[in-house]
RNA sequence: GGCCCGGUGGUCAAGCGGUUAAGACACCGCCCUUUCACGGCGGUAACACGAGUUCGAUUCUCGUCCGGGUCACCA
């Protein structure tokens, strides 16, 4: 029926934070176009002089990028809808607003700000509105106004009665009072359009099919219609997305926020999530695939994503879940590409100079963020201070009493060693199981506290020699030897 | 407050009139094991409430309650 190409734009101000919401949004439009062999589209969004940030818009190319959201036009690419970005689109909108004037749709508005101010003090107006002073406004006046200068906005008129009815996809069909609706402005004092209504005139004149976008919008979409109806547009295809929420330590549940831990992309970065797999997890937030497949590429969730498959209800971010995905994950790399991405935090914990491949096989199954890798190794710097209550361990069957005696042996049999490296290592502990008759565990675990000084490590007793190097690795058994004897 | 939307385990969620109400995260237990982790196996845990409609409601309707969103010369 209707094979027209599917366009979805992604339209972020440029405010230097993009915020996983936001991002969310992003990924769906993105799906949204390639699902369906379509276009996605970056326009920036930047008529707001005053929260205006420099460098914001190389934030935005720089996350889509590591998300790998690559859109078909856009600012940096071009295309052939430009310009992409709203402040050189600036001159556009005020003819559609004069020409909405000219049909009756729209009115000059010369009310000052103070007065819609002392408007509020009136129960009425309490929560917002306007009383539609201007709205017939006799044309002598309109005219007497101009010509003194009188700053002025245009405001829509929005029709008295009725009501307006539109269709989402997701939440599907929605009808409104039009008595709820607010003769809302268009262009502003400062002759810059409202995002309101910039958002119309771009998204039709940019062929935008789909528009995707947070469920905040749902109650202005009537507005949205009404200005597309005033033109003769063609309505596009609406997929309202339910909200990321979060949830404070008293169980309290409210949009997303800084309260509630990281929301930026590139914080989460910062705190060791892999793009891929926050992208992975924000994709299932408040979307479902047919076969409840979770691990997914990019280009898998393009196959995969159906609008039905979106859900109505509101998500809470659960960084937990973010945290399986992102081990997941880092589970999948290449060995080589893990290590260095480890060596910056192995760096931190003073580690720089040992084998980072050997370092990042032992973390590669253990850790799920990034950032906790320097509080994992950083025995390997530094021997820490450690109790010798540590060599005692049930499982193993250690004892103080048993463990001097083990420590020994395991110091003088690896003294022995000429070749050091993980088998050589590993067969002089097992033979000295053997010839000792203990369990495995018995030998092992004195080792690993005496070279770790901690009941926890990353890898066992022969990864850790190994890495650690034979003379460092005989010291410091010997200093746990030491102290065991004292 | 008006209007709009939502409500399946702690979290994400399948479900679309008849099911032992999936699965994943988290949690707990067991196995594996050189600590931890990985992996394997198992377990605890849910249809907000009340009326209808129906032979039968988690599924449909209404009401209540709870939660969220929105009412800017911000985007």
């Amino acid at each position: 029926m209707d094979n027209k190409t599917v366009r979805t734009r992604y339209a972020p101000s440029p405010t230097g934070f993009m915020h996983v919401g936001n991002l969310r949004t992003a990924l769906y439009e993105y799906l949204t176009a390639k699902s369906q062999g379509g276009k996605f589209v970056l326009r920036i969004e930047d008529t707001d002089r005053e929260r205006y940030v420099d460098g914001a818009v190389d934030i935005i190319y720089d996350t889509l990028k590591k998300a790998g959201l690559k859109h078909d036009e856009g600012p940096d690419i071009g295309g052939d809808y430009g310009p992409y970005v709203q402040s050189e689109r600036k001159d556009m909108y005020l003819p559609y607003a004069e020409q909405l004037i000219k049909d009756g749709k729209a009115y000059r508005c010369f009310c000052t700000k103070e007065r819609l101010e002392a408007l509020r003090e009136q129960p009425e107006y309490a929560a917002g509105g306007y009383d539609r002073k201007c709205r017939d406004l006799p044309q002598e006046e309109i005219d007497r106004l101009l010509a003194e200068g009188v700053p002025y906005v245009i405001r829509q008129k929005m029709p008295t009665e009725g009501e307006t009815t539109f269709v989402d996809s997701v939440f599907g069909t929605i009808t409104v009072d039009n008595k709820e609706l607010q003769d809302q402005i268009l262009i502003k004092a400062d002759g810059y359009p409202t995002y309101n209504f910039a958002n119309v005139i771009d998204d039709h004149t940019m062929g935008i099919t789909h528009v995707v976008r947070g469920c905040e919008y749902l109650s202005s979409t009537p507005k949205y219609n009404l200005l597309y109806e005033a033109f003769g547009w063609e309505i596009p295809t609406y997929i309202h997305l339910p909200l990321i929420m979060g949830k404070d330590e008293d169980g309290n549940v409210s949009k997303l926020s800084k309260r509630h831990g990281s929301t930026g992309f590139e914080d989460l970065v910062k705190e060791g999530y892999l793009p891929a797999a926050i992208i992975n997890y924000i994709a299932l937030l408040g979307w479902c695939p047919k076969d409840n497949q979770e691990i997914f590429t990019i280009e898998e969730l393009e196959k995969a994503f159906f609008i039905e498959g979106i859900s109505k209800s509101p998500a809470i971010f659960d960084y937990d879940k973010l945290a399986w995905f992102n081990s997941e994950y880092i589970k999948m790399l290449p060995l080589e590409e893990f290590a260095e991405m480890c060596k910056p935090y192995f760096a931190e914990a003073g580690c720089g100079h040992l084998d980072a491949v050997k370092l990042a096989s032992i973390l590669q199954k253990r850790v799920s963020k990034l950032t906790e890798i320097p509080a994992m190794v950083d025995f390997f710097a530094k021997l820490p201070q450690y109790d010798k209550e540590l060599f005692v361990n049930k499982k193993s069957k250690t004892t103080l009493e048993n463990s001097p005696e083990i420590l020994k042996n395991v110091t003088n049999a690896l003294k022995e060693l000429e070749k050091w490296d993980f088998d050589s290592i590993h067969d002089c502990f097992m033979s000295l199981a053997e010839k000792y008759e203990l369990k495995n565990g018995t030998v092992m675990w004195p080792a690993r506290i005496a070279v770790s000084g901690k009941t926890v490590t990353p890898g066992g007793a022969v990864e850790i020699l190994d890495i650690l190097g034979k003379e460092e690795s005989i010291k410091r058994l010997e200093k746990g030897l030491e102290m065991l004897n004292a």
